[in-house]
RNA sequence: GGGCGAAUAGCUCAGCUGGGAGAGCAUCGGCCUUACAAGCCGAGGGUCACAGGUUCGAUCCCUGUUUCGCCCACCA
């Protein structure tokens, strides 16, 4: 017997191999006149900066599995990639390169900066896309996109001037978050807010024209540089003399107003407020309602400006502890006391954020947020899971405007021209060469760019070739599911849904499907800096591709985060092996077997092979409606327990006798069955793990249909007609053969040695079964001689078990140590005991009599019955036992 | 402050519309049985966080409590 397949599974070569082939034989490729039902996905694009993490690991793995299965399950697939600019993300990058070299962007000026990140982006920019491959992404690479293309910076602009041309997109000097590292405004959702221990400054304000003075709290003190009022609540009686008068700012001598404002909480601190408004959110809105002077006291990187007096040049630090000293040094501190704070971050570079008055671009989102919620109330988009559908409307109902402008050089340039001479602006979708208002040509382009998520918004229609009405569109637009993690249903799922309905006037996808994220064995978020990051490159090197794929879709199900451990993965990649010695053990017996036209229904099938065709068709069945609903887990989960439990430690045990026995056709009919149910579970198993199944299904012996398993049909448990013919019989041989090998493990019968058994029947029916399974019996359980039969002759002496109604005797002669035996027969009894009780109990209830629906009723009857009569036999072996002692 | 999620075997987690608690790993005992020791056979292990409620019946539904995690939010 020999096989060319080596021992142990080597994931290697073989995934390099099969990857080629598949891409350069078109095998992902999607034809948008196919006739077949449409499937589409597109891809989450990473960042080009991305190096593929166990989240892109994750995410792709789910997507790739959903689309193989669907591409094999007769749909015309796109898969569509690509990648983000990802605007402050890669400036970071290559300005980082550029400060290696003693270099700012500044000095190359700002067409030679984006000159060089193209150079960046061509010379490594690629990177995720081959970790992507490595992964056994099946996108059609032949479409990859990425944000900045020529195609998809037409959408973008187009995108932009339709909402100013509907007033949706308008300009303002407000408030807003500014980081002062990368010098750029932000949106709300580009903040991260961290708690973090603080100090709650109580400062003393004199009260011009009185010896009072007036306490404030702040979290902040420095900004009191930029104070244009203290606040108090009209209600408050402690100040309500003060209303109207005003303090003497201290350090800047300015005097400032004590005004009334709802906003002040009379119980928080001293009751009094400093404002702020240039400076705070809050104070903002206080400060327009009061129309207060807005001093600016910063200058873009933080530092104090020359509005701090003093204190101009001083970075923002610095200058707090300056000034509680110089505060202190006029006893004009009161107290310092600790308090928790939660402070605005940048998400790019985790740098504090600056809250900044500046003009900046918005969207008015209010009324394409109306038309994307309606979209998920009526089901035209589907949230899986759905709770997650709550989040998305709280967010939607609560949507503020977007700040989309970035003062950042990559990215897409805002489609604004101003004129100098009319100071109109011109939004247009050419660049423009005259002013629109006055025709005057002296026009300067807008310096900033748009927030990367602007054109990542618009990812599932642009990538198709949007504005141009393609055929791409036609077919696969609105696509059919989108994969992501919960951390961008803000960012990018709830923006696609606004920006596809606008649009295209469709959603852009019919379901999302929100997984969970990835942490490590603790459950922490993996960062570099705590440096717990698993990298998925070195688990795919370690343990293979299809272990790791199967280890995610496993894991698929948790709720929110996915806690991986490398144990899991080890136990993975042994069921890639197990797989593997399975099917080498199969093509070893498959010798000069030829498939060609097998029909199954020729053959008398044996109780095994009658017993594994309808496993495998229960699997099938299984599987795909666990792909259906998005139960990843559970597909992993009934294929493992198939591959293994059923198929390797039953059915391969079970086949042996007919492979190696001498009569030719047993031999073809098991034969054929193996290379069925191999084969048919190689494809069940592709989308979860495609290359070691197309390495093994590639060396089958005959030809198939289809030249790669990529293509071939799906099997969906309906075609294989065996389950009607019933698995009971062999799972009662089952049962006996368990019975006996309990017996020969809980009191040490030698594995290798052969045993006597008597099998008395309760029924003529076990019997037949049973006479049928003999071999089985024999062989898996070791069984020398076996004698079976209703009323058979019984032993005087034996060990007993109980399988339906057969009663297990094994003959105790010589072999069993009769101690043994009753410790495990009390063992026995003890738990057949417990279900007696249990369900003697039940029954004995009036009410669950007369309430329980008649099938649970009469499945305990049986139960228990059955459990009773177990018991009885059980009890009448221990007698017999006892008395030899 | 609002919202969401989690609590089940030693560990990591499944558990569908309520009807006798499951898997993997780990543990214990026995096996190199000609596909696989990354394996085979057998076994042990759980007051399903706590307290109430609904029900004939609750891990599951409802209420409350505790612990942990996450998201959103302008209380200085």
């Amino acid at each position: 017997m020999e096989t060319h397949l080596p021992k142990g599974y080597e994931p290697r070569d073989v995934e390099k191999k099969w990857y080629q082939a598949w891409e350069s034989q078109g095998c992902f490729r999607a034809d948008e006149h196919s006739p077949k039902p449409h499937y589409s996905i597109v891809i989450p694009p990473p960042n080009v900066t991305g190096v593929l993490h166990m989240g892109h690991a994750l995410n792709n793995t789910l997507q790739d599995i959903l689309v193989r299965w669907k591409r094999m399950s007769g749909h015309e697939v796109l898969w569509m990639p690509g990648t983000d600019h990802a605007g402050i993300a890669t400036q970071n990058v290559v300005e980082k390169q550029l400060a290696a070299e003693g270099k700012d962007r500044h000095e190359l000026g700002r067409e030679a900066f984006i000159e060089r990140v193209w150079r960046w982006r061509s010379e490594s920019g690629g990177q995720i896309i081959h970790q992507l491959k490595r992964l056994g992404a099946s996108c059609d690479w032949e479409r990859e996109r990425f944000t900045m293309d020529a195609g998809l910076s037409r959408a973008v602009r187009e995108v932009f001037v339709s909402l100013y041309e509907d007033g949706l997109i308008y300009r303002d000097n407000r408030l807003i978050n500014w980081c002062p590292r990368c010098h750029t405004a932000l949106s709300d959702l580009e903040v991260e807010h961290e708690d973090k221990k603080g100090n709650l400054w109580h400062l003393r304000y004199p009260v011009v024209g009185s010896d009072r003075v007036l306490v404030v709290a702040t979290t902040r003190p420095e900004t009191m540089l930029g104070d244009t009022a203290v606040a108090v609540n009209p209600e408050d009686e402690r100040y309500a003399d003060l209303i109207g008068k005003t303090v003497l700012l201290p350090l800047v001598d300015r005097e400032i107003p004590i005004i009334a404002d709802e906003y002040v909480d009379k119980e928080f601190g001293s009751g009094a407020v400093k404002i702020t408004p240039a400076h705070d959110f809050n104070d903002f809105e206080v400060g327009k309602r009061h129309s207060l002077e807005f001093i600016n006291i910063f200058d873009p990187s933080g530092n104090v400006n020359e509005n701090g007096g003093a204190y101009n040049g001083m970075e923002r630090y610095a200058a707090r502890k300056q000034v509680v000293a110089d505060l202190e040094a006029r006893g004009l501190l009161e107290k310092i006391e600790e308090h928790g704070n939660a402070v605005g971050e940048c998400y790019r570079c985790r740098t504090v954020i600056e809250p900044y008055m500046s003009k900046q671009w918005y969207v008015n989102v209010g009324p394409l947020a109306e038309k994307a919620i309606e979209a998920v109330k009526d089901g035209r988009t589907r949230i899986v899971p759905e709770q997650w559908e709550k989040t998305y409307f709280e967010w939607m109902y609560n949507i503020k405007d977007w700040c989309i402008s970035r003062q950042i050089w990559w990215g897409h340039r805002i489609p604004a021209w101003y004129c100098d001479d009319c100071e109109g602006v011109t939004v247009a979708r050419e660049d423009a060469i005259v002013c629109a208002h006055c025709g005057g040509t002296r026009l300067r382009q807008e310096t900033d760019v748009l927030d990367t998520w602007f054109s990542s918004a618009l990812w599932p229609f642009s990538t198709m070739g949007w504005p141009e009405k393609t055929e791409t569109l036609k077919k696969f637009y609105p696509t059919s599911c989108l994969v992501t993690g919960f951390d961008i249903l803000f960012f990018w799922v709830a923006r696609m849904m606004m920006m596809g309905l606008k649009f295209m006037g469709e959603v852009p996808f019919k379901e999302v499907y929100i997984h969970a994220l990835v942490r490590d064995a603790q459950g922490q978020k993996m960062s570099k800096s705590k440096g717990n990051v698993i990298d998925p490159l070195s688990v795919i090197d370690e343990y293979g591709t299809d272990a790791f794929r199967f280890t995610l879709a496993a894991f698929a199900a948790m709720g929110r985060d996915i806690k991986l451990s490398t144990e899991r993965i080890a136990g993975y990649r042994n069921f890639a092996n197990k797989l593997w010695n399975a099917s080498r053990f199969t093509l070893m017996n498959l010798e000069g077997f030829e498939p060609e036209g097998i029909d199954l229904d020729r053959f008398d099938l044996s109780p095994a092979d009658t017993w594994i065709l309808c496993r495998l068709a229960e699997a099938a069945r299984e599987t795909n409606q666990a792909l259906r609903d998005y139960k990843f887990n559970d597909a992993a989960g009934v294929l493992y327990a198939f591959t293994w439990n059923s198929f390797c430690d039953w059915y391969i045990e079970l086949v042996k006798d007919d492979l190696y026995g001498a009569d030719p056709a047993v031999k073809s009919r098991a034969q054929s069955v193996l290379y069925v149910v191999l084969e048919s579970l190689l494809r069940l198993l592709h989308p979860l793990m495609p290359f070691i199944t197309e390495e093994i299904w590639q060396a089958l012996p005959g030809r198939r249909p289809t030249t790669f398993l990529v293509d071939s049909p799906y099997p969906d448990g309906e075609g294989l007609p065996y389950a009607e013919r019933g698995v009971a019989g062999m799972e009662l041989i089952m049962e006996t053969i368990k019975g006996i090998r309990n017996i020969r493990g809980e009191m040490d019968v030698a594995p290798s040695k052969q045993i006597q058994a008597v099998l008395d029947c309760k029924s003529e029916a076990s019997a037949a079964v049973l006479r049928d399974g003999a071999g089985y019996v024999k062989a898996l359980a070791r069984v020398g001689e076996l004698t079976l039969g209703v009323g058979v002759e019984r032993p005087a002496q034996a060990a007993t078990q109980v399988a339906g109604d057969v009663e297990i005797l094994l003959p105790l002669a010589g072999l069993i140590n009769v101690e043994e035996e009753e410790k495990r027969l009390l063992k026995e009894i003890a738990k057949v005991e417990k279900d007696v009780e249990l369900f003697a109990k039940k029954l004995a209830n009036e009410n669950f009599v007369a309430n329980a629906p008649r099938h649970v009723l009469e499945k305990d009857r049986a139960k228990l019955a059955e459990a009773e009569e177990k018991r009885a036999i059980l009890q009448e072996s221990l007698k017999k036992i006892q008395a030899l002692r």
